[in-house]
DNA sequence: ATTAAATTTCTATATTACTAGAATAATGGT
DNA sequence: ACCATTATTCTAGTAATATAGAAATTTAAT
Protein backbone atom coordinates (compact mmCIF):
# COMPACT_ATOMS: atom_id res chain seq x y z
CA UNK A 1 0.00 0.00 0.00
CA UNK A 2 2.70 2.51 0.78
CA UNK A 3 4.67 3.70 -2.54
CA UNK A 4 8.33 2.82 -2.36
CA UNK A 5 10.32 5.72 -3.44
CA UNK A 6 10.78 4.41 -7.29
CA UNK A 7 7.32 3.60 -7.55
CA UNK A 8 6.17 6.97 -6.46
CA UNK A 9 8.55 8.46 -8.80
CA UNK A 10 7.09 6.47 -11.97
CA UNK A 11 3.58 8.18 -10.88
CA UNK A 12 4.50 11.54 -10.70
CA UNK A 13 6.94 10.99 -13.72
CA UNK A 14 3.29 9.91 -15.28
CA UNK A 15 1.47 12.87 -14.21
CA UNK A 16 4.34 14.95 -15.10
CA UNK A 17 2.78 15.74 -18.73
CA UNK A 18 0.64 17.97 -19.56
CA UNK A 19 -1.70 15.71 -21.95
CA UNK A 20 -1.86 12.96 -19.37
CA UNK A 21 -2.55 15.54 -16.54
CA UNK A 22 -5.43 16.43 -18.90
CA UNK A 23 -6.78 13.10 -19.57
CA UNK A 24 -6.70 12.33 -15.74
CA UNK A 25 -8.62 15.48 -15.08
CA UNK A 26 -11.36 14.62 -17.54
CA UNK A 27 -11.18 11.19 -16.32
CA UNK A 28 -11.90 12.48 -12.95
CA UNK A 29 -14.29 14.80 -14.30
CA UNK A 30 -16.62 12.50 -15.94
CA UNK A 31 -16.30 10.04 -12.73
CA UNK A 32 -16.59 6.16 -12.07
CA UNK A 33 -18.61 5.15 -15.60
CA UNK A 34 -15.34 5.93 -17.57
CA UNK A 35 -15.27 7.56 -21.06
CA UNK A 36 -14.48 6.05 -24.31
CA UNK A 37 -10.94 6.52 -25.75
CA UNK A 38 -12.85 8.26 -29.21
CA UNK A 39 -14.31 11.09 -26.55
CA UNK A 40 -11.27 11.08 -24.70
CA UNK A 41 -9.99 12.44 -28.29
CA UNK A 42 -12.37 14.41 -29.05
CA UNK A 43 -11.53 16.48 -25.92
CA UNK A 44 -7.93 16.64 -26.62
CA UNK A 45 -7.88 16.93 -30.62
CA UNK A 46 -4.65 14.79 -30.88
CA UNK A 47 -3.98 12.11 -33.07
CA UNK A 48 -5.09 8.64 -31.84
CA UNK A 49 -1.90 6.99 -31.91
CA UNK A 50 -0.42 9.61 -29.52
CA UNK A 51 -3.06 9.25 -27.21
CA UNK A 52 -3.13 5.51 -27.08
CA UNK A 53 0.67 5.77 -26.09
CA UNK A 54 -0.08 7.89 -23.60
CA UNK A 55 -3.02 6.30 -22.25
CA UNK A 56 -0.58 3.04 -22.19
CA UNK A 57 1.89 4.92 -19.77
CA UNK A 58 -1.02 5.74 -18.09
CA UNK A 59 -2.36 2.15 -17.28
CA UNK A 60 1.06 0.74 -16.99
CA UNK A 61 1.65 3.27 -13.74
CA UNK A 62 -1.75 2.22 -12.69
CA UNK A 63 -3.30 5.51 -13.07
CA UNK A 64 -6.48 4.22 -15.13
CA UNK A 65 -8.21 1.19 -16.00
CA UNK A 66 -9.57 0.42 -19.04
CA UNK A 67 -12.24 -2.20 -20.30
CA UNK A 68 -13.68 -3.04 -23.46
CA UNK A 69 -17.45 -2.30 -24.22
CA UNK A 70 -18.16 -4.10 -27.69
CA UNK A 71 -15.87 -1.95 -30.13
CA UNK A 72 -14.82 0.69 -27.56
CA UNK A 73 -12.50 1.01 -25.03
CA UNK A 74 -13.49 2.78 -21.58
CA UNK A 75 -11.01 4.75 -19.51
CA UNK A 76 -11.54 5.35 -16.25
CA UNK A 77 -9.44 6.83 -13.34
CA UNK A 78 -7.96 4.93 -10.29
CA UNK A 79 -8.46 6.77 -7.45
CA UNK A 80 -6.64 4.74 -5.28
CA UNK A 81 -3.20 5.46 -7.37
CA UNK A 82 -3.36 8.83 -6.95
CA UNK A 83 -4.47 8.79 -2.76
CA UNK A 84 -1.06 6.99 -3.45
CA UNK A 85 0.25 9.83 -4.79
CA UNK A 86 -0.53 12.21 -2.48
CA UNK A 87 -0.34 10.04 0.82
CA UNK A 88 2.97 9.74 -0.43
CA UNK A 89 3.45 13.87 -0.38
CA UNK A 90 2.01 14.09 2.60
CA UNK A 91 3.70 11.48 4.62
CA UNK A 92 7.41 11.81 3.06
CA UNK A 93 7.73 15.03 2.19
CA UNK A 94 5.64 17.21 4.48
CA UNK A 95 7.09 15.64 7.35
CA UNK A 96 8.53 18.82 8.40
CA UNK A 97 5.44 20.80 7.62
CA UNK A 98 3.57 18.66 9.82
CA UNK A 99 5.69 19.17 12.87
CA UNK A 100 6.08 23.01 12.43
CA UNK A 101 2.13 23.71 12.51
CA UNK A 102 2.47 21.26 15.42
CA UNK A 103 4.73 23.05 17.33
CA UNK B 1 -1.75 30.35 -5.92
CA UNK B 2 -3.87 27.85 -7.76
CA UNK B 3 -1.58 25.95 -10.09
CA UNK B 4 -2.38 25.71 -13.94
CA UNK B 5 -1.94 22.16 -15.26
CA UNK B 6 1.20 23.09 -17.20
CA UNK B 7 2.74 24.11 -14.09
CA UNK B 8 1.45 21.25 -12.18
CA UNK B 9 3.02 19.24 -15.12
CA UNK B 10 6.34 20.66 -14.79
CA UNK B 11 6.18 20.28 -10.61
CA UNK B 12 4.80 16.44 -10.99
CA UNK B 13 8.01 15.79 -13.96
CA UNK B 14 10.43 17.59 -11.95
CA UNK B 15 9.20 14.67 -8.62
CA UNK B 16 9.20 12.26 -11.38
CA UNK B 17 12.88 11.53 -10.92
CA UNK B 18 14.12 8.87 -7.99
CA UNK B 19 17.16 11.14 -7.21
CA UNK B 20 15.40 13.98 -7.37
CA UNK B 21 12.58 12.50 -5.10
CA UNK B 22 15.37 11.04 -2.63
CA UNK B 23 17.05 14.77 -2.36
CA UNK B 24 13.43 16.10 -1.41
CA UNK B 25 13.10 13.51 1.11
CA UNK B 26 16.17 14.30 2.40
CA UNK B 27 15.66 17.53 2.46
CA UNK B 28 12.11 17.34 4.17
CA UNK B 29 14.20 15.66 6.87
CA UNK B 30 16.86 18.12 7.41
CA UNK B 31 13.98 20.59 7.91
CA UNK B 32 14.05 24.28 7.27
CA UNK B 33 17.58 25.20 8.28
CA UNK B 34 18.40 23.31 5.21
CA UNK B 35 21.48 20.65 4.15
CA UNK B 36 25.05 22.04 2.34
CA UNK B 37 24.86 20.24 -0.90
CA UNK B 38 27.84 18.44 -0.10
CA UNK B 39 25.77 17.03 2.11
CA UNK B 40 23.65 15.99 0.16
CA UNK B 41 26.21 14.06 -2.38
CA UNK B 42 27.04 12.33 0.90
CA UNK B 43 24.32 10.94 1.12
CA UNK B 44 23.37 10.24 -2.62
CA UNK B 45 26.80 9.74 -3.42
CA UNK B 46 26.79 10.63 -6.81
CA UNK B 47 28.99 13.09 -8.91
CA UNK B 48 28.80 16.72 -8.10
CA UNK B 49 27.96 17.89 -11.61
CA UNK B 50 25.10 15.58 -11.70
CA UNK B 51 23.39 16.74 -8.28
CA UNK B 52 24.03 20.31 -9.75
CA UNK B 53 22.07 19.44 -12.42
CA UNK B 54 19.26 17.87 -10.65
CA UNK B 55 19.13 20.89 -8.02
CA UNK B 56 18.88 23.17 -10.77
CA UNK B 57 16.24 21.50 -12.04
CA UNK B 58 14.41 21.39 -8.39
CA UNK B 59 15.26 24.82 -7.57
CA UNK B 60 13.73 26.55 -11.24
CA UNK B 61 10.64 24.42 -10.05
CA UNK B 62 10.50 26.27 -7.21
CA UNK B 63 10.38 23.07 -4.80
CA UNK B 64 13.95 24.25 -3.20
CA UNK B 65 15.55 27.08 -2.09
CA UNK B 66 19.19 27.19 -2.10
CA UNK B 67 21.43 29.72 -0.37
CA UNK B 68 24.87 30.97 0.25
CA UNK B 69 26.87 30.64 3.62
CA UNK B 70 30.74 31.93 2.17
CA UNK B 71 32.16 28.73 0.72
CA UNK B 72 28.66 26.56 0.93
CA UNK B 73 25.66 26.12 -0.69
CA UNK B 74 22.81 25.37 1.38
CA UNK B 75 19.29 24.02 0.34
CA UNK B 76 16.32 23.53 1.80
CA UNK B 77 12.73 22.73 0.93
CA UNK B 78 9.93 24.69 -0.20
CA UNK B 79 7.00 23.24 1.27
CA UNK B 80 4.83 25.65 -0.49
CA UNK B 81 4.95 24.20 -3.39
CA UNK B 82 5.15 20.84 -2.09
CA UNK B 83 1.60 22.15 -0.55
CA UNK B 84 0.11 23.47 -3.96
CA UNK B 85 1.37 19.77 -5.66
CA UNK B 86 -0.96 18.35 -3.47
CA UNK B 87 -3.85 20.97 -3.55
CA UNK B 88 -3.63 20.40 -7.07
CA UNK B 89 -3.89 16.33 -6.66
CA UNK B 90 -6.69 16.71 -4.36
CA UNK B 91 -8.94 19.74 -5.88
CA UNK B 92 -8.57 18.71 -9.49
CA UNK B 93 -8.10 15.48 -9.42
CA UNK B 94 -10.37 14.06 -6.92
CA UNK B 95 -13.51 15.97 -7.30
CA UNK B 96 -14.83 12.73 -7.70
CA UNK B 97 -13.15 11.14 -4.58
CA UNK B 98 -14.81 13.54 -2.55
CA UNK B 99 -18.74 13.62 -3.84
CA UNK B 100 -18.48 9.94 -3.40
CA UNK B 101 -17.71 9.71 0.06
CA UNK B 102 -20.16 12.70 0.62
CA UNK B 103 -23.10 10.91 -1.78
C1' DA C 1 -17.32 -11.89 -47.23
C1' DT C 2 -17.31 -6.84 -47.13
C1' DT C 3 -17.36 -2.71 -45.01
C1' DA C 4 -17.01 0.48 -41.24
C1' DA C 5 -15.54 2.13 -36.78
C1' DA C 6 -12.46 2.16 -32.85
C1' DT C 7 -8.15 1.62 -31.27
C1' DT C 8 -3.56 -0.22 -31.20
C1' DT C 9 0.90 -1.38 -32.89
C1' DC C 10 4.63 -0.50 -35.99
C1' DT C 11 8.02 2.51 -37.53
C1' DA C 12 10.65 6.45 -37.84
C1' DT C 13 12.01 10.93 -36.43
C1' DA C 14 12.66 14.60 -33.35
C1' DT C 15 13.21 16.32 -28.92
C1' DT C 16 14.41 16.24 -24.32
C1' DA C 17 16.67 14.41 -20.32
C1' DC C 18 20.43 12.02 -17.84
C1' DT C 19 25.10 11.23 -16.70
C1' DA C 20 29.52 12.45 -15.61
C1' DG C 21 34.44 13.99 -16.59
C1' DA C 22 36.97 18.21 -17.19
C1' DA C 23 37.33 22.99 -16.79
C1' DT C 24 35.90 27.08 -14.45
C1' DA C 25 34.26 30.21 -10.78
C1' DA C 26 33.70 31.72 -6.02
C1' DT C 27 35.19 31.93 -1.40
C1' DG C 28 38.32 31.73 2.41
C1' DG C 29 42.64 30.77 4.66
C1' DT C 30 47.83 31.20 4.92
C1' DA D 1 49.67 35.65 -4.49
C1' DC D 2 48.70 30.79 -3.82
C1' DC D 3 46.32 26.82 -2.42
C1' DA D 4 42.26 24.18 -0.91
C1' DT D 5 37.43 23.63 -0.81
C1' DT D 6 32.86 23.91 -2.67
C1' DA D 7 29.97 23.89 -6.25
C1' DT D 8 28.75 25.13 -11.02
C1' DT D 9 29.08 25.21 -15.96
C1' DC D 10 30.82 23.25 -20.15
C1' DT D 11 30.81 19.52 -23.14
C1' DA D 12 29.59 15.37 -25.10
C1' DG D 13 27.92 10.82 -25.24
C1' DT D 14 23.96 7.98 -24.28
C1' DA D 15 19.33 6.92 -23.15
C1' DA D 16 14.57 7.83 -22.79
C1' DT D 17 10.39 10.04 -24.24
C1' DA D 18 7.16 12.25 -27.46
C1' DT D 19 4.99 12.63 -31.80
C1' DA D 20 2.38 11.03 -35.48
C1' DG D 21 1.51 8.69 -40.08
C1' DA D 22 0.66 4.17 -41.89
C1' DA D 23 -0.56 -0.48 -41.29
C1' DA D 24 -2.78 -3.86 -38.58
C1' DT D 25 -6.23 -5.58 -35.25
C1' DT D 26 -10.73 -6.11 -33.14
C1' DT D 27 -15.52 -6.01 -33.17
C1' DA D 28 -19.89 -5.53 -35.12
C1' DA D 29 -23.21 -4.78 -38.73
C1' DT D 30 -25.09 -5.90 -43.51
Amino acid sequence: MKLTNEHAAEIFSQLGHAIRLCIIRILVETGEQGLKVGEIQKELNIPGSTLSHHLLHLKNAGLIHQYRVSNTLVCSVQYAKLDEAIHYLQSECCVRENTKKAG
